[in-house]
DNA sequence: GCCAAAATAT
DNA sequence: CATATTTTGG
């Protein structure tokens, strides 16, 4: 298993996307339309809204600024959207926008308060769990090894701004489980291999039904091995340092923007390379953000191979608005 | 109406 | 933080 290591990594980075496929745009700012884009979920006042422990450190999301009004629309047909043409097409502020970059828009949106509806009773979009932001969760977890892995920590490697560590505890649930299922199945079976998927294709799991977003990233051998507990460190290519000297290249960042399915479906059974719908329109350019976190990220996102690899960023995968829905979903954006 | 994914509650 | 339950989208 030791080569197959080396090997379905290997694999792993071919299906990334190539560096053509990333963002093609550079766009900045982000636009009214995006702030449209948000939602409200459905009038459910009984919920307490989040009460729990957003304590999460400064990262996350949240945010304060409140984007400016959008309104929101729920399923109905907003149609909206621009985006329909390659030109600028941007938006994007969910909450997340993060620091105060821009100074006039964020000073806008912070400020902007003023007569429109705090973002208080605003929800955030659902988070659409993209493969490359998935990665980025296992190799977070990867890195940090199971006893580490919980959700802020997980959380804060990622760096990925609009990711709050609720989305993170859901997605972790979720992903212990798709692990315990994937130990059963192997386990009786046979050896051979759990970590499949990766690479190639995905994977045989258990069921034809295996989740598909699970089956689209490479699953560490030591997430399936329940005894072994001397090799955790098991460290990826991804480097957590926090690489110090920034070259000229345009490091990614990942960045959480809302999305639209509807026109742009997560992905259903793509192992290839999801990334470049076939209109190849990313949509919001949005700006990154600012990293001044204490702990340790994992780089930016440059996973480059030296013996081949090359270096692939992960892109995300974005619609275009016009339709009714938003949803969270994960974008590169490069700043540094 | 069912199922999966994500959100929210405990 | 983990797990259970509810909501939401497909």
């Amino acid at each position: 298993m030791r080569e197959e290591d080396s090997n379905w990594f290997s694999r792993w980075e071919e299906e990334l996307p190539s560096p053509e496929e990333l963002m093609p745009l550079s766009q900045t700012l982000i636009t009214p339309d995006l702030a449209l884009a948000f939602d409200i979920r459905n009038p459910n006042p009984n919920n307490s809204n989040n009460n729990n422990n957003n304590t999460n450190i400064s990262n996350n999301n949240n945010n304060n600024n409140s984007p400016t009004h959008y309104h929101h629309q729920q399923t109905g047909s907003v149609a909206v959207n621009p985006l329909g043409n390659t030109t600028t097409s941007a938006s994007t502020p969910p909450p997340q926008p993060n620091s105060a970059e821009f100074g006039a828009d964020s000073a806008d949106l912070g400020s902007g308060a003023a007569g429109e509806e705090p973002a208080r009773t605003l929800k955030r979009p659902r988070l659409v769990w993209t493969p490359q932001l998935h990665k980025r969760f296992v190799d977070a977890v990867a890195h940090l090894g199971i006893k580490n892995a919980v959700p802020k920590t997980i959380m804060q490697l990622m760096s990925v701004d609009g990711l709050t560590r609720e989305n993170v505890a859901s997605h972790l649930q979720k992903y212990r489980l798709y692990l315990k299922r994937m130990q059963g199945v192997s386990a009786g079976g046979g050896g051979s291999g759990p970590a499949n998927g990766a690479g190639g294709l995905a994977a045989a799991s258990a069921d034809p039904a295996t989740d598909h977003l699970f089956a689209s990233s490479p699953v560490p051998p030591h997430f399936l091995h329940p005894g072994r507990p001397n090799s955790d460190h098991f460290l990826p290519f991804v480097q957590v340092a926090a690489l110090p000297h920034h070259h000229h290249h345009h490091p990614q960042q990942m960045v959480a923007t809302v999305a639209h399915p509807q026109l742009q479906p997560p992905f259903h059974r793509q192992v290839g390379h999801f990334g470049s719908p076939p209109n190849g329109q990313f949509e919001h350019p949005f700006l990154s953000t600012r990293q001044s976190q204490p702990v340790h990220r994992m780089a930016p996102l440059h996973n480059q191979g030296p013996g081949g690899g090359g270096g692939y960023g992960e892109d995300l995968e974005l619609a275009n608005g016009a339709g009714g829905r938003k949803v969270l979903t994960l974008f590169p954006t490069g700043d540094d």
